[in-house]
DNA sequence: ATTATTTTTATGTCTATACATAATTGAATC
DNA sequence: GATTCAATTATGTATAGACATAAAAATAAT
């Protein structure tokens, strides 16, 4: 009957979906089940702690491990590229840098990025396609001490978002979606009428220390985000 | 010198991140690894199985591990409760339940669920409250077989998305957000003009085998949908 | 009764060893 | 050169055993 770990925990989540193992209620402990299903602690060990990270479970040491009332579901979104996005449905992604210039902060940028106005910026403007149709418009700020080189680089080659994802890859942020009236700016950047409900994405990064940079993209109207769980 | 797992993981993330492995490369193997840090090989495994699983090495049978280019980030969102939601912000949470019906389900949400019109469904309006604010306007359809108990149960005591987080919780299912003018029917409800650009949630949930729920809800304006990566 | 202390226990982790498996490498063959 | 097949190798997994650790439970002291 040797199974392994992930035969044991298909047969936990049987249990835990049938609710033999009822939610709330604790199951019987490592060394059991290793004996009741005839393999090693470790095997069992390692079935659980996986159910556990996927949020189904609850352990404790001594105390036991219990069945999660209400499992905790995480939804996954993978951050988006727009590169990717777009070539991935199968169309012809585009973009064009609209405007680039020195400039200082914002203070909206500032508070964002936690970053005082003296620090040298750059703000780019891009406009992405899909198919030839407008995609989304970018409103970039970057902090030049967290992106060393992108001055230098002429966005010929690949857009703001791709090289960021190239040189600058090892970061954390976070994301906000919101739904905007469309600017009347935006508007026209996107082939659509100002006040336009579409989805706005902002978006903070930072490096191991420093902020990098700050984002805002205006998708096209229709835009959607999709999440599994 | 020995290590556990998570000064492994520690220490060979501080080496990705300072690019002496450089992106794309290859690392040492787990032996020699384990050796260099004085512990076991099982300890090292651990340590960059973890580490791949969050999208930092690419590992292959023979081929060995190597640094991800472009690290795949996973930006991670809870799945909504909304009475968590507002809670978690120090708000009041309320609902109130519109309406509620039996009704043959319509074609949109067929199609959403993959069920055949015969099947008996039930439709739920609801209305939820931030501090006496409305928050949200739910439109919800139940697939009922998908959701024993549910016609039973009068909805005094807790919310229909209480209800199905814990009589129906182990599911899975998609998670669409847009953007769209609100409807007429829904700015009554949420108090403010229609057409305003609001945030959309449609959500399909999916028990084992069965249907469950196709749900669509409305935010308020202003909603803001936030993931941390 | 309350508080402090010890014991118990289930999970967390590490180790050494072994074998399984996928995939590359290289040799043998056509 | 192309194809086939075997050898090699790095990761994947399983195991028994050991000790660590957190926290509940039991006990002792106040």
């Amino acid at each position: 009957m040797a199974m392994g770990w992930q035969s044991v925990r298909e047969e936990a989540l049987r249990r835990i979906q049938s609710r033999e193992w009822p939610p709330g209620g604790t199951i019987p402990n490592e060394a059991d089940l290793a004996t009741e299903l005839g393999c090693a602690r470790a095997t069992v060990n390692r079935a659980l702690r996986d159910l556990a990270d996927a949020g189904w479970l609850d352990r404790r040491r001594k105390a036991g491990t219990r069945v999660r009332v209400a499992p905790e579901r995480r939804a996954q979104l993978a951050i988006p590229v727009i590169r990717q996005e777009i070539e991935t449905r199968g169309r012809q992604f585009g973009f064009s840098v609209l405007s680039r210039q020195h400039a200082p902060l914002p203070a909206r940028e500032q508070a964002l990025l936690g970053v005082n106005a003296d620090g040298p910026a750059e703000r780019v403007e891009t406009l992405y396609f899909a198919d030839g149709a407008p995609y989304a418009y970018e409103d970039r700020w970057l902090w030049l001490p967290g992106a060393p080189g992108f001055e230098a680089d002429d966005l010929s080659a690949q857009s703001p978002n791709e090289w960021l994802v190239q040189y600058a890859p090892f970061s954390h942020g976070t994301l906000t979606y919101s739904a905007e009236p469309v600017s009347e700016q935006a508007a026209g950047y996107l082939g659509c009428a100002a006040g336009t409900p579409v989805m706005v994405l902002d978006r903070c990064t930072f490096g191991p220390d420093h902020p990098v940079t700050a984002v805002r993209v205006m998708h096209a109207p229709g835009h959607r985000v999709r999440l599994e769980i």
